[in-house]
DNA sequence: TCCTTATAGTTCGATATCGAATTAAAATCA
DNA sequence: TGATTTTAATTCGATATCGAACTATAAGGA
């Protein structure tokens, strides 16, 4: 009685878990009320040099519902973290950019997470790692494609 | 500027979106008022065989903490999928069994998510998968060893 | 035995997330 | 132009999740 189920359901059960973990271990060394989901903001603005982008173009890039970006981004307007205004080009659109306080704060971010990546990357091979990342990407693009 | 960080934070950036497609996939297609949280509690103890376990058994089986598991055992008896009743053997514990309407209830799951499945399993390619499974294990199991 | 520590479960307040419904504005089309 | 449809954002109510604090019971040690 430990079937497992078909292959593609443990790849998810896997993937579940895996994903549980590292947000569970990352989460707990964020600065205090800094949560996975704001940092996940911020990052997205500077690594991208985005300087603005409504929260639609936000929902639509990490896959989640305008509601939650709503949610979030009132919470890290009102932290200082970034900047709201309305789009000037269009009356139902918003514009959203990071604030200097938000740069500082996911600088402060990535201080923090560097040793929980650190101890990860420390007992993941190379080699491991290098196939998995194109495996993984392929998966994705996959079920990305498949969600139509 | 689309400097995406080290390999190993990829991964888990990877492993994000895939978790977030999938469970988004799944859930829309569960029965009303069912989640994938409790179908996974269902799912746990009908194929493992387990007759009846601890809320703390399934936290720690499931890498959550015992407040949710709390909740969602409570909403979980509501609803009569499950039946909880006190350690005979230990006063500060609980005994967790899954009703005949919670077996039920997994199996019309798994109708459901029957669907989404084959088509996930559709687009990825068995030595996809032949692949990824392995290794992915190996990373959860070190992670999960790591998280002490 | 008595005190201390550890464990099980709960309660509370917070964040993230969703679907459904609502409002407002843009875009399409007849 | 005027009506319809689409899109952006929000509000609402619900679930899952966490950490912190709390209660009760069990286990260990002096």
């Amino acid at each position: 009685m430990s079937n497992k189920g078909p292959p593609v359901f443990q790849l998810f059960t896997e993937i579940a878990i895996i994903n549980q973990l590292a947000q569970a271990g990352f989460a707990s060394v964020l600065p205090k009320g800094m949560t996975i989901a704001q940092f996940t903001v911020l990052n997205h603005f500077v690594r991208l040099g985005h300087d603005q982008q409504s929260p639609a173009q936000l929902a639509s890039a990490f896959q989640i519902t305008r509601p939650t970006v709503t949610s979030t981004l009132a919470r890290m307007e009102k932290a200082g973290l970034v900047a709201i205004r309305p789009d000037p080009e269009d009356g139902r659109a918003k514009l959203v950019s990071v604030t200097a306080a938000g740069v500082k704060m996911r600088e402060l971010c990535l201080q923090r997470l560097a040793g929980p990546l650190a101890d990860a990357d420390a007992v993941l091979s190379r080699e491991t790692l290098a196939q998995l990342l194109p495996l993984l990407q392929d998966v994705r693009a996959k079920l990305d494609r498949l969600r139509d």
